[in-house]
DNA sequence: AGCACGCCGACT
DNA sequence: GTCGGCGTGCTC
């Protein structure tokens, strides 16, 4: 639960042999809902003010959850500014926690003949459905009555003796249970029964295929052990054979089907994948050592290409020799899929796999076989910072400057690279990130800060080249006429030539949808939500608008709304309409686009991949998910379609995102021995940092945008603090960021108050927002401080009534 | 967060 | 008079 404080339960001596820190218990929490909780510390001081509650029961032998973990949450919940049953919530996984779910059954005592109460005709109704049932959920009972609120008919059924209300607790991790079919084993160590068998089913036309079928992949007559595991169920029907006529043969005694335990994550054996440094792998790696003696952590600055995920791999196996753990941290599962297969291949069946798109079972294997044992080394995403590790010697943060690394929302906003650096603090481990474009703040730590260790590795492994930049000037083209459907004719050349190469093309948008918004060209009307201030994207494929902020959906309208024109244009280009152009310029072209609206469901991603990876599409449009870790040597060219809309963010970072952003796009091309090309489409060529994005000259790009961090007091030079401050009344939202801003100007910490300021989208699913910035000192002393200040603060609004419903939302390190 | 409780408007 | 919606306070 999102609550401040921990709770004080007593330990009945029945269950005192079986405390320990970390475990998982089972406890009353308010009248009637029961909870999983985790034990986080053990005292012999009796609260003064309440009387405290007995622990239920004790659901872990060993525990659920080691100190060092409570540790790290402790940690997190201050620095963050958020509440622990926040942090908890975030680290474990919702299969290991219980659920109690309120139930209703009907009172044995009750006999409705002789009951001295008249029902109505409700309670009839729900008494009733006890017929077919003998328990009933609270939900069923609204489905019943087709109401809301049946607790007071509930309440009355009890009253009147005739129904009891209870609670079942379930855990909900269930083991994956796969149905196996076998030949009857009297069958198949007789030859002569199973020629019988055929006989007697000839003609029947769907057993003799599933038979014949079982036969081919289990070869019974040659080897009949083979029939002891026989074959997956679903495997075996997977042809389109019934499952009616399979139960037909089980019927008659031909097959029998037993039911087995599996393993959600697969485990193939270690296929001794040899990996040979070059030289300069081999020096970036003793350097790395060699930091580790002096630094916590360390930074890896190597371009795309040049083979940091060798280094990976070579320092992961020898501190797994050594015995300790080792996780690594991915910024998306866009990026494990490749990697991943890439370390499966060396470590197998001892590295987990951990990432938002698993099931929450499969995340409880993952975690108990960290604690097991049977996964020393882990690779997931930024929610596997919570996994219970307990010997950890090395993380990897690779890519460390990606944003996705930073929580947004819910609390904590965690960032996992900084977490990270933390949890290896407290396990005595080292931590290496690992990056093409290092996040300023990281490159900081690294050369003037003194914080951690640098190897930089600045050329292409291998015979790969770096790509060749061309900047296309779509004013240029606009004025001399040369542009076609939105395209510059250097891109269209550029695409043309590779598609001639039968090369392939990726094109980078960051914007998805048809168009960002429509507009009436008579009265200038745009679509806008209804719940945000933001303009409706135009999605072409659903004719629809859309609100990217809320998910709020409506028709695209026949006419303008506000004038009655029928003079509707779409302005700005998403990745669909892209696609639409391309296909257009190109007919003959295959062309795929990968962004949210293609990859939703589980394999969607994959499933594009392999498409393009087996050379089924030529051209390819996409969002960021492009952007990462994709290698298909065959790509020859990337267009980046409006290098402008990554420039133009208002926001401190935007340069820096930029470089990163294009740099990383750009180290797509050519990653094998062909040389690849990128073509920025741009209104303003001369802007200094495509130049510097050319050049590859990081450094120097470092050196002037750092310069401008340090004149406006901004990281890595102060640590900022977000704080936005939320009503569903805009005066309301406004009065209460004020006061906020007032008693904060009062805290005694060296710092800067920024704002309140309407936020940039000033109203979102009808919230208003206004944002302060807090701009503090980095030493960690006056930080804390400020924090345990601001949050007393906030508890102090939030107790006036005028701003009870106010929410104020702390990011802290925002991105 | 999620739930019970209490207040209040709308409708029978 | 009651149903059902919505705001508030509490959870050891």
């Amino acid at each position: 639960m999102p609550i401040p404080r921990m709770f004080t339960y007593r330990i009945p001596s029945s269950l005192s042999e079986q405390i320990k820190i970390g475990s998982r218990v089972i406890v009353q929490f308010g009248k009637k809902k029961v909870l999983t909780g985790i034990i986080g510390k053990v005292h012999s001081k009796a609260p003064q003010a309440y009387d405290a509650k007995p622990l239920l029961d004790v659901l872990d032998d060993t525990p659920s959850v080691n100190p060092l973990q409570i540790r790290f949450w402790v940690w997190m919940a201050e620095y963050y500014c958020c509440h622990i049953g926040e942090v908890m919530l975030a680290a474990l996984p919702s299969g290991l926690r219980l659920s109690s779910e309120s139930k209703v059954q009907l009172n044995p005592n009750f006999n409705p003949e002789e009951s001295p109460y008249p029902l109505d005709e409700r309670e009839i109704k729900i008494l009733d459905a006890f017929e077919n049932s003998s328990e009933l959920s609270y939900e069923d009972c609204e489905k019943i009555l087709g109401i809301k609120t049946i607790h007071p008919i509930l309440k009355s059924l009890v009253t009147k003796e005739a129904i009891l209300i209870f609670e079942r607790v379930q855990d909900k991790y269930s083991p994956k249970v796969e149905t196996r079919i076998r030949i009857h084993p009297n069958i198949a160590k007789d030859k002569k029964a199973l020629e019988a068998v055929f006989e007697n089913i000839s003609g029947k036309a769907k057993q003799e295929s599933i038979l014949l079928k079982y036969l081919r992949d289990v070869p019974v007559f040659n080897n009949p052990q083979l029939n002891e595991k026989g074959l997956d169920k679903a495997s075996l029907l997977e042809e389109g054979d019934s499952e009616s006529s399979l139960k037909t043969l089980i019927k008659n005694g031909v097959f029998e089907s037993y039911k087995q335990v599996v393993n959600r994550i697969d485990e193939t054996a270690v296929t001794a994948g040899k990996i040979v440094l070059s030289e300069k792998q081999g020096i970036a790696l003793s350097e790395i050592k060699n930091h580790f003696n002096s630094f916590q952590a360390t930074l890896l600055h190597g371009i795309t290409g040049s083979g940091k995920t060798e280094i990976y791999i070579q320092l992961i196996k020898e501190v797994l020799d050594s015995g300790s753990q080792v996780l690594m941290l991915l910024p998306e599962i866009a990026l494990t899929t490749q990697i991943v297969s890439r370390l499966k291949q060396v470590f197998g069946g001892q590295m987990g796999v951990y990432h938002s798109k698993y099931s929450d079972n499969e995340r409880v294997e993952v975690w108990n076989g960290v604690i097991s044992g049977r996964f020393p080394f882990v690779v997931g995403v930024r929610s596997s910072i919570f996994l219970p590790f307990d010997s950890l010697g090395l993380i990897i943060v690779d890519e460390e400057h990606e944003s996705s690394y930073k929580q947004f929302d819910p609390a904590p906003r965690f960032h996992a690279r900084d977490a990270a650096v933390m949890l290896s603090y407290f396990h005595q481990a080292k931590t290496l990130l690992g990056s093409a474009t290092p996040s300023f703040e990281s490159y900081h730590n690294a050369t003037e800060g003194g914080k951690y260790g640098l190897v930089e590795l600045p050329e292409r492994y291998g015979k790969a080249n770096l790509p060749e930049f061309h900047l296309a000037d779509l004013a240029g083209d606009k004025r001399k006429n040369l542009l076609k459907v939105d395209t510059t004719r250097l891109m269209r050349e550029r695409i043309q030539e590779a598609l001639d190469r039968q090369e392939q093309v990726l094109i980078f948008q960051n914007r998805r949808g048809y168009s960002p918004y429509i507009q009436c060209e008579d009265c200038g009307w745009t679509g806008q939500c209804i719940q945000c201030d933001v303009s409706l994207t135009y999605h072409q494929f659903s004719e629809e608008l859309r609100c990217h902020y809320c998910g709020y959906k409506e028709k695209v309208p026949p006419a303008c709304p506000a004038c009655g024109s029928s003079q509707l244009a779409t302005m700005g280009m998403g990745t669909e309409r892209i696609e639409e152009s391309l296909s257009l310029l190109f007919p003959e072209a295959r062309i795929g686009r990968m962004d949210l609206d293609t990859t939703r469901n589980k394999y969607g991603y994959q499933k594009l991949l392999d498409e393009f990876g087996a050379g089924h599409l030529d051209i390819l449009v996409g969002t960021q998910m492009i952007t990462k870790g994709l290698d298909f040597g065959n790509v020859t060219v990337v267009g980046i379609w409006d290098g402008d809309r990554i420039l133009n963010f208002p926001d401190f970072r935007s340069g820096e995102r930029a470089y990163q952003q294009i740099t990383q796009v750009a180290g797509r091309a050519g990653r094998r021995e062909t040389k690849g090309n990128v073509i920025v489409q741009t209104r303003r060529p001369d802007e200094a940092i495509y130049q510097q994005v050319i050049k590859g000259d990081y450094f120097e790009f470092y050196r002037q945008e750092l310069h401008e961090r340090k004149k406006f007091y901004y990281p890595p030079f102060v640590k900022l603090i977000k704080i936005t401050t939320r009503n569903s009344d805009y005066k309301t939202a406004e009065k209460a960021a004020m006061a906020l801003h007032q008693y904060m100007a009062g805290i005694a910490v060296k710092k800067i108050v920024l704002g309140p300021e309407k936020a940039m989208i000033g109203r979102i699913k009808n919230q208003y927002q206004f944002e302060s910035i807090i701009k503090l000192d980095r030493s960690g002393s006056s930080q804390s401080e400020f924090k345990q200040k601001l949050g007393e603060i906030i508890i102090q609004l939030n107790g006036k009534p005028e701003f009870r419903s106010v929410r104020f939302v702390v990011d802290v390190d925002p991105n």
